[in-house]
DNA sequence: GTAGCGCTATAACCTAGGTTTACTTTGCCA
DNA sequence: TGGCAAAGTAAACCTAGGTTATAGCGCTAC
C-alpha cells in the first residue's frame, strides 16, 4: 500500500462524507510511491496476461476492450480520472481484455499481493474498496439494462450523460461541457453500433438541440432534455456510505 | 455471520482447493441459523427498497430484473443454487432491480451489518467474498461482450452453455441435461430479443442437432458444437485461488 | 369432460440499424 | 502551403430480428 493509491481511493469518498481523520491517520504510515506517465495509445494490460495488480488512474482516460475473432471490438469499460482499474481480474488472476490509454495520463499500481495485507490492516479500507468494486458492477449492470431494448439515440445520449455525471462527481468538470476523447468508432464499439450510425445519431441529437460536438469537445446544450431522452437516472453512480452497516468503529 | 452462510460461501471453493481446516475452525464459532423456504414467483426484493442484506441461495433458481417504463423487462442476472445475491447493492444500499424466485427453493440471509465484522475477523473470508463479487462482475462483463455483435443464435447458445457450465461447476448436474426453469419470454428478456425469436432460434438449434427442449427440460445433444457456435470459453467462470496473492497466513 | 390459461410454434410483414462506397473536413507535418 | 492520414458525413441498399396474428398443446379447475 502506498500514499497515492490511498489518496486516489479516498478522494471520491470525501465528497460524500468526511473521513479525513481516519484517512490521515492511515496515510501517516504510507510511503510516497511512484506515478508512471503514459501516452495516449499506451497499453495498460493485454488479453491473456496474468493480472497481478490494480491500476489507479490519477489522470487521463482509458478503456478496456475485448477483441472478437472476426476483428471487431467491444469496449467494455471507460475509465475516467480517479478510477480503479482491473478490479474484476483480482479473482481470476487473468486479463480477459486489453486496456489502453485514450489520452496521456498518470497511473499508479497497487499489487494484488498487498490486498490481503489491506484486508488485515484496515476493515474500513476493505469496505471502501469493496464499495468501489461494487459500483463498477452496478455500472456494468446499468449498461446492460440500457444496451438492450434501447434505441441507438438513447444509448448514445445515456453514455454522454453517464460520462458527464461521472466527471461532475469527481470534479473533473463543472460545466455542461467536457472533452470526450473517444472517436466515433470508439463510441460505436462501446455502444454496439456502427460508426456510421454514431455519426447519424450525433447529427440527430445536434439537430434536436441537445448536444454539439466540435472536434473532441462535447457541449451539452440541454442537459435536462438529454437526460430525459436517455432515460438517465444517475443515482446508480452514487455510493451511499451507510454508517450503520460500515461504521468505522475501529481501524 | 452464521454457519449456513459460511458453508454456502465456501462450498464452491472446496472444489478448487482444500480450505477445510481453516473453514472448519471458523465454523466452530458459528451458530446454526435459519433457512427460509420460498415458492416459485416469490419476491426476494423489490426495486426501490433499501438493501440491508445479502441473500444466499441454497437451492432453487432466481433472477433479478429491471422494469422499463414501457412495461418491458430486462432480466439482469440468473441465480443458481449456491449463489450469493445482492452483492452489487451493498455499496448503494438500494435495490435497483426486482428479484424473484424461478422455482421453489431455500434461502438464507446475511445482513450487511455483519460484513464489517467479517472484514475485521477474517481477511480470508473477506478475500473469498471479494472474489465471489468479482466473479459476478466478470459474468456481467462477459454477458455484455456476448450481447453486442453476436447473433441471436449465438446468444441463446451462449446462455445455455453458461448455465450448463455453472451447474456442472457446483455439482448441480453431471450430465448434458438439466432443468432450465425459464420460459421463452424469460429467455427473451434475458437475451434482449423477442419471445418469438427465441422460439425460432430454439427450432434452429434443434434442427441443427445441438439441443432439444421438452417442457422445461433441456438436453444438450452436442456440447462441443454448441460451445463452438456460442464461441463459449468457460474460463471466466473459474475463480483462480492464487495462493501468492491471497495466501492464508493468519486468520 | 371442457373451459381457460400459460406456453410454444409458424407465417407474413416491417423497420432499425448494418454495410458499402464515395465524398468532405480537419489536423498534422514537412 | 501543400499533401496526407484520420475522422466524420451522406446516400443507397440490405438483413436480422421485431411485431402481429393465429393456432396448437398441455396443464389445472370446476
Amino acid at each position: 500500500m502506498n500514499r497515492i493509491v490511498f489518496e486516489s481511493i479516498f478522494r471520491r469518498f470525501d465528497i460524500h462524507r468526511t473521513l479525513e481523520q481516519e484517512v490521515a491517520a492511515l496515510l501517516e504510515h504510507l510511503p510516497e510511491d511512484e506515478l508512471r506517465h503514459l501516452k495516449a495509445g499506451d497499453s495498460l494490460w493485454q488479453e491473456g496476461e496474468n493480472a497481478s495488480s490494480l491500476i489507479v488512474l490519477r489522470s487521463g482516460w482509458a478503456y478496456s476492450a475485448h477483441y472478437h475473432k472476426d476483428g471487431s471490438r467491444q469496449l467494455l469499460e471507460t475509465y475516467l480520472p480517479g478510477d480503479v482499474l482491473g478490479l474484476c481480474q483480482v479473482a481470476s488472476g487473468n486479463r480477459r481484455t486489453n486496456a489502453v490509454m485514450l489520452t496521456d495520463g498518470w497511473v499508479c499500481e497497487l499489487p494484488h499481493s498487498s490486498l490481503l495485507g489491506m484486508f488485515n490492516d484496515s476493515p474500513m479500507t476493505t469496505a471502501l474498496l469493496f464499495a468501489i468494486a461494487n459500483q463498477r458492477q452496478v455500472m456494468l449492470a446499468e449498461r446492460q439494462i440500457m444496451m438492450t431494448h434501447r434505441s441507438a439515440k438513447q444509448r448514445l445520449a445515456h453514455f454522454i450523460c453517464e460520462c458527464h455525471a461521472r466527471l461532475l462527481e469527481t470534479g473533473e468538470t463543472y460545466r455542461d461541457e467536457f472533452l470526450l476523447p473517444l472517436t466515433q468508432q470508439d463510441l460505436a464499439d462501446t455502444l454496439g453500433m456502427s460508426a456510421v450510425h454514431v455519426s447519424r445519431t450525433f447529427s440527430q441529437l445536434a439537430a434536436e438541440g441537445l448536444v454539439q460536438r466540435r472536434l473532441f469537445q462535447l457541449i451539452i446544450l440541454d442537459a435536462d432534455k438529454l437526460r430525459e431522452v436517455a432515460a438517465f437516472d444517475g443515482r446508480y453512480l452514487k455510493i451511499q456510505w451507510n454508517e450503520e452497516d460500515f461504521s468505522i468503529t475501529e481501524q
